[in-house]
DNA sequence: GTCCAAGGTCTGAACCTCAGACCATGGACT
DNA sequence: AGTCCATGGTCTGAGGTTCAGACCTTGGAC
């Protein structure tokens, strides 16, 4: 009887899944969004809101509109909305680590679920999210899109809904293009880590899944670390400058 | 760029934040709510919000409302949303599972947090809250209330905001009146298990920790399933006949 | 120069939320 | 019996949100 509760409008919730979608990199810099119209339909709200929600990515740097023949609604290189997501992790304290150990809590117990839950199916979907990611070549969006499908697809396992829409969320709250990543070969790390998690759900070891997914995460958290509160940017002043 | 995004109107976001509350048992059949006026400033609502957000509730059967001098809105003896929830959790299938390992996720984490954390000032909160569920000697509501505060103080002792304000909701999920408890003594193995929680996270064991969590929560999905699932419904004939 | 898909703008209706005024009820107190 | 008054019940006007749908403008492709 004493906190204070809150809502949220339609504009808003539109906003954030657009951001949790480009964070966790199903859309990257340079993709272009449906239509609007189209859009709209797909999301299930009306045109007015959605351009609302794209009003308020538009001023926090995440796309940019266009018109005429080849317009259309395309996502930035991210420079603003980096800048200002890697000051808030510095600044707010604990945010950081709030948010990690969150994942934490999540997703090795949705690994302990998968590796007695799985099935063939699930077990060929993973499969190719590991196959997909040692594809990837380029350093571009397509490693954090492998990466994000891989834990969805261990969430899924779970066959927990609740516990999957949690993971999706707190997936969304970070943010790292993978140009930033420090380390001279993360995505082959990456994969060695999805391999061994792969595995031990594969062979039915709950313990086993829990601890891969540890210390994959822990892992992660380091070199995301590295990234918010180094010193070095890695890639560039363009931290620093934050354009908009 | 697939999903449905939806949001929620005032009204259900306080219909919702007044359904935990009484869920998990913080008021229970026969305590009064706070005038309207008075509450609508609590929760920061409008009173018009607030009245909507009752109607609901008096729609579902958890408050009856009275005018005059003693007039307020108090809560219901609970019967129609218990056999609703019941029903409800016996239907949708995997429900009932769904909310549990979506707890043990949670909070087995949280206690494994908590052992490392904890200071001073933590360990003398949850002993209040073990004590004070000794000192329940009647069958009532208190036994809810204290027995929810010590998985708020745990997870408060993690010290993550997101992995409180989870578990705060998945517990608001769950809702069983003590009294239908099939168990002898049900609130001596409560008192039981949260001493052994913790005495591992006075002694800084996360794993033991950790553990204890785990077997308290399987120990309650097992009460709770009889209580779901069961064909005695353990406290009389009320239960299937939801007089509204 | 025309085409036309895409963004930009406008309207009217329905609903939500708010602050605040005012009405109605019914035990308690005198 | 009569008054008091805290509490729920009702109403209003303003402002914001959300919707469907019509219509305008832009600017490469052809």
């Amino acid at each position: 009887m004493d906190r204070v509760v809150t809502s949220q409008t339609l504009t808003q919730a539109v906003a954030e899944h657009l951001r949790t979608v480009i964070h966790q990199g199903e859309v990257g810099p340079g993709d272009r969004l449906p239509a609007e119209r189209e859009l709209a339909e797909q999301l299930g709200v009306a045109r007015a809101s959605l351009r609302e929600a794209i009003k308020v990515l538009q001023r926090e740097g995440y796309v940019r509109v266009q018109r005429g023949a080849l317009g259309g609604t395309y996502v930035t290189e991210l420079i603003e909305p980096l800048a200002k997501w890697r000051m808030r992790m510095r600044t707010q304290a604990g945010e950081f680590d709030d948010i990690i150990d969150f994942r934490i809590a999540l997703e090795t117990d949705a690994a302990r679920l998968a590796a007695v839950r799985r099935d063939r199916t699930d077990l060929a979907g993973l499969r190719d999210s590991i196959a997909s990611l040692g594809r990837v070549s380029n350093g571009h969006s397509a490693f954090r899109l492998s990466d994000s499908q891989f834990h969805s697809r261990v969430a899924k396992t779970a066959r927990n809904l609740r516990l999957e829409a949690a993971i999706e969320s707190a997936r969304g709250e970070l943010f790292v293009p993978h140009d930033l990543l420090p380390y001279a070969d993360p995505i082959e790390e990456s994969r060695r880590d999805h391999q061994q998690i792969y595995e031990t759900i594969r062979d039915g070891k709950p313990e086993a899944a829990a601890s891969a997914m540890r210390e994959h995460i822990e892992r992660t958290r380091q070199q995301l670390r590295d990234i918010v509160f180094g010193s070095g940017s890695g890639s560039g002043s363009e931290l620093e400058q934050a354009s908009g």
